[in-house]
DNA sequence: CTGAAAGCGCTTACAG
DNA sequence: CTGAAAGCGCTTACAG
């Protein structure tokens, strides 16, 4: 199969066809899908033999290091795969940057075979990112994002509202009523969810939310969790408990406890949210609301590559369950 | 880079380098040797094929489970990848289990163009899998071997019996002189050189090891870290120190101490091995050996790449440097 | 065993 | 937005 045929049978000229694949801006939307439907057809272009056979799909971090809740994501991600016979490949912001060329960055992943890219990253992607992909139509499914994207993008989540309403519900359970929330970053959109889910169990309980109980780390790494974590174990009255929106900065909470001579659970509870292995390692083990990862791997690779076979998908985003895990860093506060 | 220009510095024509890359018998070895070499230096490929345009290494884990410490090896691949114009594709134990059928494992890997496998796995990976590499041409490197491959395995490793001296020199120096060692697989290599490393530092400063402060917990996980620190922690006298040999083992020491109703530092110092991000997350964060990951994983590619381009290597296992970091979880002993 | 020459598949600068 | 034409990189049948 050679280009050539392909223009004949599409009746444009071999240079249009030549545009197509490589991507090119200069081409009519029409034109465009009747070369991409015939190419698909006669399993050519981005789709060579050699490709074809042994698919590939881009999962891409935008982070600058990879943190353990990343280490669950490509597992699950690598798992799903496995079952479809599609070979996970892992990209990472760094050399081959795709905000410094996005065309290249997306010319290259269709070039070298990808059918579709899942994306972790802190924001959605940057749109001329987006665009670059939609040029040649890589399909693109956000995995976990921090913000709610809009409804061009694909993506899948968790329930981030019930995570919150949970941990707020289970410490008010224990009688806890003091309790803060030591969240990532603030404008999130998971982050409000949580805030919001967290908020409204309170209030079912008519427990009050001071504004001093509710802060923000910026990140979601222990380091700003011991910071913030002190900051708040330094009020008068200091909270009795503390919601973490990440299990890292749950830990931190606890280091910032013991460094005031504080115990968890005995003077403090901490629940923390994702219930990655950090959470069974911390000393307490960590009360957490744990994230469908293994879940959401498989639906984001599911859901890629529905996209790029060209089948309709159910919802341009879906949340799967969270749910609460009770281990040993939570207890009803004194007295 | 193109024919022609390698054809000119070889001084042959360009249909003559066409050959060579091609495979065509109808070449002088003389001929193909010049050809060969300049390709090599000018780093040509030839990008006829796909596969060889979109080079891929496997980076295949031999676990049930990846743990903290292997994404610290997956940043490192891929980062070293990135540099080289590699995509690393991660592959683990499950569907597509090459110890249930090895010769098809291979040839999957070889169709799809990989060229070489880095390989994590706890012991060396079975010899009819080697074999079955070997037969595909596939070069095979073990990352971080726990045991001690023969001469015919290529590996990278970590200074393992240095790691341990310094550990016990270090706890030593702090006056401590009742300190265990909580050991994961007995019988690995690696687990022999830390434990060796830490003897000979112990016998250098005429400190006794007596037989019952010498335990392994069987694997490197937190469980039983929990369950074999408390176990050490119940010995009259105690020990007033713990050289657990990863991090996560010694996060299961300070649980099993906390569960005992003893502080650390100020009752126990603990020393873990990896320095994987857990040990700035644990309370408090840990001191501990780090380990080359980063330095290994380039290393390995490296040394992958070497092998899948027909050239020597220096040595067919190396080790990189071990590195005392001192945190919180040590100090001298009470009186 | 080697290379000149024809030719294939693809890309691109440019005219319309 | 499209395609004719020039041209690039590579392969191959064939003459020597």
């Amino acid at each position: 199969m050679t280009l050539a045929k392909i223009a004949e049978s599409a009746g444009v000229s071999v240079a249009t066809v030549s545009k197509v694949i490589n991507g090119r801006p200069d081409v009519a939307q029409q034109t465009r899908d009747k070369v991409l439907d015939l190419m698909r057809q006669y399993n050519y272009g981005g789709y060579r033999d050699d490709l074809r056979a042994y698919p590939t799909v881009e999962l891409f971090f935008g982070f600058e290091r990879l943190s353990i809740y990343h280490t669950e994501i490509i597992q699950s991600v690598v798992d799903a795969g496995a079952r479809e016979g599609i070979a996970v490949v892992v990209g990472r912001r760094g050399d081959h940057d795709p905000a410094a060329d996005p065309a290249a960055w997306a010319r290259g992943l269709a070039a070298a075979g990808r059918r579709a890219v899942i994306a972790v990253t802190a924001n959605t992607l940057s749109s001329p990112i987006r665009a670059a992909l939609d040029r040649v139509r890589m399909p693109l499914v956000l995995l976990d994002p921090e913000s709610l994207p809009d409804n061009s993008i694909v993506s899948v989540g968790a329930t981030n509202f019930s995570g919150g309403h949970a941990a707020a519900a289970y410490l008010l359970s224990l009688g806890h009523r003091r309790i803060a929330y030591l969240g990532g970053t603030e404008h999130a959109g998971s982050n409000q969810a949580r805030l919001h889910g967290f908020r409204s169990a309170m209030e079912a309980a008519g427990a009050r939310v001071p504004t001093e109980l509710v802060c923000h780390a910026g990140t979601f790494h222990a380091a700003e969790g011991i910071e913030h974590g002190g900051r708040l174990l330094a009020l008068s009255p200091p909270p009795t408990a503390v919601f973490a929106s990440s299990d890292e900065l749950a830990a931190g909470v606890i280091e910032a406890a013991r460094r005031r001579g504080l115990r968890v659970p005995e003077d403090l509870s901490v629940v923390g949210f994702d219930d990655t292995p950090l959470a069974q390692v911390t000393s307490p083990p960590l009360t957490t609301i744990h994230g469908p990862v293994r879940e959401m791997g498989a639906v984001a690779l599911r859901t890629a590559l529905q996209l790029a076979a060209d089948e309709k998908i159910d919802s341009h985003h879906v949340e799967l369950a969270t749910q609460l895990v009770v281990r040993e860093s939570t207890r009803p506060p004194r007295d």
